[in-house]
RNA sequence: GCGCCCGUAGCUCAACUGGAUAGAGCAGCGGACUUCUAAUCCGCAGGUUGCAGGUUCGAGUCCUGCCGGGCGUGCCA
């Protein structure tokens, strides 16, 4: 992923309330040797990892690599010596189990039982809460996401953009943000002007059928239109639809020299099946924004003019032309074209000095690859105009290509072939959708496969995810049925079984995972995470039962599973997945 | 030409921001249903992380140069 900008989190931050509590602890004792070792360099914090491999503990510091230059001595002395003062501390035994040393100099930590079971319960007390985290601090963010200007339908391209911005903006909740989710459009420009001409030439077809036609395209685009249609009008289905809803409403009687009415109602309808189309994903804006308003208000030509004072901004063949070469571009770029018309970039930077005159900590973009280049001319503008660009962040994500039997499916929004995003929808299911949207990182080329989407089957991972939840949820019933009491307190310290204590730690995680994925805008970190927790939970349904233990430690196990069935029912929501209890 | 992204198992992709023996799924092979859901599980096999240098205790990750693919490079957005 490209960020034009740094975030505003700072890497000290980014960690969980739970794990940062066993970090904190490990760092002050870690501190606290490394005093009476001599004193470490001022402003000196450990740092710690996840081992990947269990025999080399829970937590893991390379402090004393860290440390090598410092005290010129090789790693693995200076750990000895740390190991040994830790000893002497001690350690708290109801958190740390054991201190290793290991390797070029690792100081492996296990965590202790207790500590496992305390952590569980934390778990279970936050139940649906659990996962969210302070990062954020109440900081304002806003993420500007589809932003698609209404001529037609939404496309599975969009989809990508949908999906993966609403998710950030969950992410960014959970993290501790307070979040709004836009959209930018505007219905101003060339291509509305075309929609509407376009919507306007079939319904003239409608009111007099025997209106003379043309064929506009080459080729195998070839398409016999009206007389009326631009060139390089809307070929898809839809227009004829709007048309054929006007003919309906008004008959013959609208005044045909007038585009405008052709447009709105084009919009009108569009917006609307836009809107439909979210909402069956589980988008909701919290508001729209026409590019119109900057012209309304005046801004565009007040930073023409701001650019102007700050000798950004001349004139030159008709055209005002943006002094991009000042930022280290080849060349500078037209602002406003010779028509009178502003290119994009003016409205970009008003739009952006908007958002960050509203008062937002933190402003996100979702945008295609396409659009790479465009941005940096943004950042620039509102950085010339004294505005604060690091607020601004831009994700972006690379193309989806579908594929249907092993081969690629070939789109092009010229021929109007393009897969619509409801027709993804009704051939694969939302949940898919959404998953399989979210399943790889942005910054990579999403291969959709629809045959593997569409396969109910153990091929498909979201339902390993669903199935993991449905079956936790059929244990809780076939509990209650004998009379096993989930609610009220267990000892859950009797659960020291090895598949018991890898889901306790897995789930541990959720928080900083959380936090990771908002942080680096990734879902794909929360996905992957799911499955893990997934696996966990199947393992140790695999290897301890439940319903028939000895009642303290079935109960135990229950509370457990039902911290699983929470933790992957959190994760699924925050990916806008749902959660089904039978499957 | 220039800018950005990508290159990891046969395929699709991970890899906790520089850590220890590079991991999953699918595909392949071999096993497991009198059990709380087999949409599941267990095992086997699969790699010079595109190539070549460099930085350091340590590189898939950072730097340089190549090779290959994608997207841009517009008085379109």
């Amino acid at each position: 992923m490209v960020h034009w900008a740094t975030s505003p989190y700072s890497p000290s931050t980014h960690e969980s309330d739970l794990q940062s509590g066993m970090q904190a602890y490990l760092t002050d004792c870690i501190l606290s040797a490394l005093a009476s070792m001599g004193g470490a360099p001022e402003g000196f914090a450990p740092e710690f990892e996840q081992p990947a491999n269990p025999d080399h503990g829970d937590l893991s510091s390379n402090a004393a690599m860290q440390l090598a230059r410092h005290f010129r001595k090789a790693p693995r002395a200076i750990a000895e010596d740390i190991v040994s003062h830790l000893r002497d501390l001690p350690l708290d035994a109801a958190r740390v189990a054991a201190v290793e040393l290991a390797g070029p100099g690792f100081l492996n930590f296990r965590f202790a039982d207790a500590h496992l079971a305390n952590e569980l319960q934390q778990i279970i007390a936050a139940g649906a809460d659990f996962g969210r985290t302070t990062t954020g601090n109440g900081k304002r963010a806003l993420v500007e996401f589809v932003s698609a200007n209404p001529t037609g339908p939404l496309t599975v391209g969009h989809g990508r953009n949908a999906v993966l911005g609403d998710t950030v903006a969950t992410l960014l909740e959970w993290s501790g943000f307070e979040v709004d989710r836009e959209y930018y459009f505007n219905d101003a420009g060339r291509q509305m002007r075309i929609l509407g001409e376009s919507v306007r030439a079939r319904y003239m077809a409608r009111v007099s059928p025997d209106i003379p036609t043309k064929q506009i395209g080459e080729g195998d685009e070839i398409l016999t239109v009206p007389e009326p249609f631009p060139e390089d009008g809307y070929r898809g289905a839809y227009i004829d639809d709007i048309a054929g809803e006007l003919f309906e409403a008004h008959g013959g009687n609208l005044d045909t020299d007038d585009v405008e009415p052709f447009k709105r109602a084009a919009e009108k309808q569009i917006f609307a099946d836009i809107e439909a189309t979210l909402a069956r994903l589980g988008i909701h804006m919290d508001s729209f924004f026409n590019e119109r308003t900057l012209y309304d208000s005046n801004r565009v030509w007040e930073i023409v003019e701001a650019f102007r004072e700050k000798d950004l901004a001349y004139d030159k063949d008709g055209a005002v032309w943006f002094k991009t070469t000042e930022f280290g571009k080849e060349a500078d770029t037209v602002l406003v074209k010779s028509t009178g018309e502003p290119t994009y970039r003016l409205p970009d930077i008003g739009y952006h000095a908007d958002k960050l005159e509203r008062g937002y900590d933190l402003c996100i973009d979702i945008f295609g690859a396409d659009h790479i280049a465009t941005f940096p001319d943004v950042l620039d503008g509102i950085r010339s105009l004294g505005y604060d660009a690091d607020k601004v962040d831009v994700v972006i994500y690379q193309f989806v290509t579908l594929i249907r039997g092993g081969e690629p499916v070939k789109m092009s929004t010229r021929k109007a072939t393009y897969v619509t995003l409801d027709e993804l929808m009704d051939e694969v299911g939302d949940d898919v959708t959404r998953f399989f949207f979210l399943m790889r990182s942005p910054n990579t080329h999403l291969e959709f496969d629809l045959d593997l989407a569409k396969e109910a089957s153990d091929k498909n991972p979201v339902f390993y995810l669903q199935y993991a939840h449905a079956r936790i949820c059929s244990i809780l019933r076939k509990a209650e049925e004998t009379g096993l009491e989930r609610r009220g307190t267990a000892d859950l310290s009797l659960l020291d079984h090895p598949a018991e204590q890898t889901l306790v730690k897995v789930m541990m995680d959720l928080p900083d995972t959380i936090d990771r994925a908002a942080e680096n805008r990734e879902p794909h970190r929360l996905s992957n995470y799911l499955r893990e927790v997934a696996v966990a939970f199947t393992q140790f349904y695999g290897q301890c039962r439940i319903i028939g233990e000895d009642e303290s430690l079935a109960k135990a196990r229950l509370q457990l599973a039902d911290a699983a069935r929470q933790v992957l029912a959190n994760g699924l929501s925050i990916l806008g997945i749902s959660t089904p209890e039978r499957m």
